[in-house]
DNA sequence: CACGTTCTTGAACGATCGGTCATGAATAGC
DNA sequence: GCTATTCATGACCGATCGTTCAAGAACGTG
């Protein structure tokens, strides 16, 4: 009962995703989140208690979707460089994501490769995939 | 000329490095930063312009300071990951580190191995170096 | 000693931060 | 139609953000 839901949460969560992989944790305020959301502050607090605990919903969406080395790990990296350091849940996250991507490569230690290689490619000055022109 | 400085530049910038490797740069304030260097907020705004210049100050003495693989690379991570994407200057000197340290490796391409490693050991949920007890 | 210069000191700025709350609208069951 | 429940709405909160600024203290030079 109650009144019904006026956003989808699916969609809200990916919305938060993207925002998140573009800025980061701290670079994105919870007045982008909603501006981007379409939805209001308070309906934010009440659907996902806090801005952590909606980066913990889109991170825990992102690791339980990944299927490969090629799928997009802008997430994965944010979240084990900026968040898992200091925030365990998140940091436990990280793991399961690591440990998804591992099990889809032929040797173990190819995992460090294929994260160093994304890294290299998002450091890069002019972060373009193309290098031509 | 003029009033000499009560501070030691170089140690001020060893510290803002210490700092911004444990919280990162949008996980460190200013004031953060005023208390763990021991000078005022206008000395330090004075000195280094801002905090993004303090930031650009102690990344540039990090990436020169870089010798082989087995240096601390967590400012060169956070660097790459958190700024390097919306901050030119940054992604220039990170895509400096990540030369020198290429450098010293055997093969080019053992570069994004280091590095997936380092990341993999700093994102565990239970960051610690030991494995044992 | 007076002057120009550089640095110190700390109060103050507007902006933004994450989060809360009271009010009202929409639904289901009675 | 009444009540209970859930969600929408947006104003509002104190705290913190990065930055600026006026005042004064410490120096070298004349």
């Amino acid at each position: 009962m109650g009144r019904p839901r006026s956003f989808d949460e699916g969609t809200a969560v990916e919305a938060a995703t993207a925002l998140f992989c573009e800025r980061g944790y701290d670079g994105t305020g919870v007045d982008d989140l909603v501006r981007a959301l379409g939805m209001h502050r308070g309906s934010l607090y009440q659907a996902f208690g806090s801005k952590r605990g909606l980066w913990l919903r889109a991170l825990r969406a992102h690791v339980g979707g990944l299927a490969g080395p090629d799928d997009d790990l802008t997430l994965l990296l944010r979240a084990a460089v900026e968040r898992a350091p200091t925030d365990v849940e998140t940091a436990v996250l990280v793991s399961a994501g690591l440990a998804r991507i591992r099990s889809t490569l032929p040797a173990d230690d190819d995992l460090a490769r294929v994260l160093g290689e994304r890294l290299i490619t998002r450091a890069a000055p002019r972060s373009t995939i193309e290098e031509d022109r």
